[in-house]
DNA sequence: CTGCAGCTTGACACTGTGTCAATTGACATA
DNA sequence: TATGTCAATTGACACAGTGTCAAGCTGCAG
């Protein structure tokens, strides 16, 4: 609550920011935040209600600070569909290890919080526009495989582009960013052109 | 513990299994699980000693009533490369939707529970290891894309097959289970095979 | 000085896991 | 028949974490 403007509120926000990020996600309590901030755990549900609308929240913080908007922009100026689709692959698939932390909370708290999962399911719908968007651009060029239809190529590129699949990569694979960030186009690329369209380099 | 045999045991596996399909793996506690079974929430503790051991247990009752090895031998027949690598998506592909519920519940014990997030890595080691011969039959038909290292091309045979993704398109994104195969079969070859191996039908 | 906004302290309710102790009922065996 | 044992029961409790509530403190604006 408190209107939106507030040191105190700002100051959870950047502990919660830390924290996420630091322990990636899992394991950080209300109380933790609070500690973190400074403050006492009872002054954060001054601030936020809920856990989940302080996750929430600290997306909203990150995109501000960020200049998400501006990222994503550079992907819509991009000329040709090909070109298009490199500068969305590079723009959130950059984005993402920024998100990282609070998207695993929020991810992990969809399955008991009906808030949290309602607000992480509007963030991958924008993702998935975007997707969209990069997809038609290549539709328009006529680069698209035929076989699959336009729906069916967004839902694949919008899968490749899950923060699941960026966790496993760079986590469990061990791959670096940039690396990720190329197989994701050579992937992208391979699953979504068309025989004849295929050229790379 | 008990051993391993026992009527009641079997059937808390077969309860759980039973809760944790109908709801989707979230939102199952012990007590429900006792309730299923017809039994007291602490009989439960009197075979599980913990709850991430019961989901544990109950995948290895899933293995064993689903006939999971005689299922993956069938990838391990197949003569070429690609009939291997369709063979194994086949036995795997198919085999999720049947784990999903308790995959989704180890999924989500992972971040706070060392036991499940070991018994569900454990889990995943299988799989890949599944992948890895799946690629490597590839490699010696001479067919894999020679800009990717053989370890690059598990990992990304290995991330296709995530259960995320899996939940992600057959839920999220409302495909049958039949176009998830279907497309997981040409993702993987368009992301794999070199140009001139490309040929499907 | 008054009042109030913002924070503090401390207590408490609730949920879910896991533990413990005492009890019951059935069944086997001496 | 008495005894032991095993599986299950009931009921209480500890613990963690979220969220609520009430009372009190402090500093600053009017």
């Amino acid at each position: 609550m408190s209107s939106e403007n507030s040191e105190t509120r700002d100051r959870i926000l950047d502990a919660a920011w830390t924290l996420l990020e630091e322990k990636a996600g899992s394991g950080v309590r209300m109380s933790d935040i609070a500690r973190q901030a400074g403050i006492s755990r009872q002054a954060v549900y001054l601030h936020f209600p809920t856990r989940a609308e302080l996750l929430v929240a600290v997306t909203r913080h990150i995109d501000r600070v960020k200049d998400t908007d501006k990222r994503l922009e550079a992907s819509r100026n991009a000329a040709g569909g090909i070109e298009r689709l490199d500068a969305f692959i590079d723009a959130w698939g950059n984005y993402i290890p920024e998100i990282h932390g609070v998207a695993r909370a929020l991810i992990a708290m969809k399955d008991t919080d009906e808030a949290a999962a309602a607000a992480w399911d509007d963030r991958m719908q924008a993702v998935r526009h975007g997707c969209e968007a990069a997809v038609k651009a290549l539709d328009e060029d006529g680069l698209l495989r035929p076989e699959n239809s336009l729906r069916q190529s967004i839902d694949i590129l919008w899968t490749l582009l899950s923060v699941a699949n960026w966790e496993q990569l760079t986590g469990a694979c061990r791959w670096t960013q940039a690396q990720y960030i190329d197989a994701m186009k050579s992937l992208a690329r391979a699953g979504l052109l068309s025989r004849e369209a295929g050229r790379h380099g």
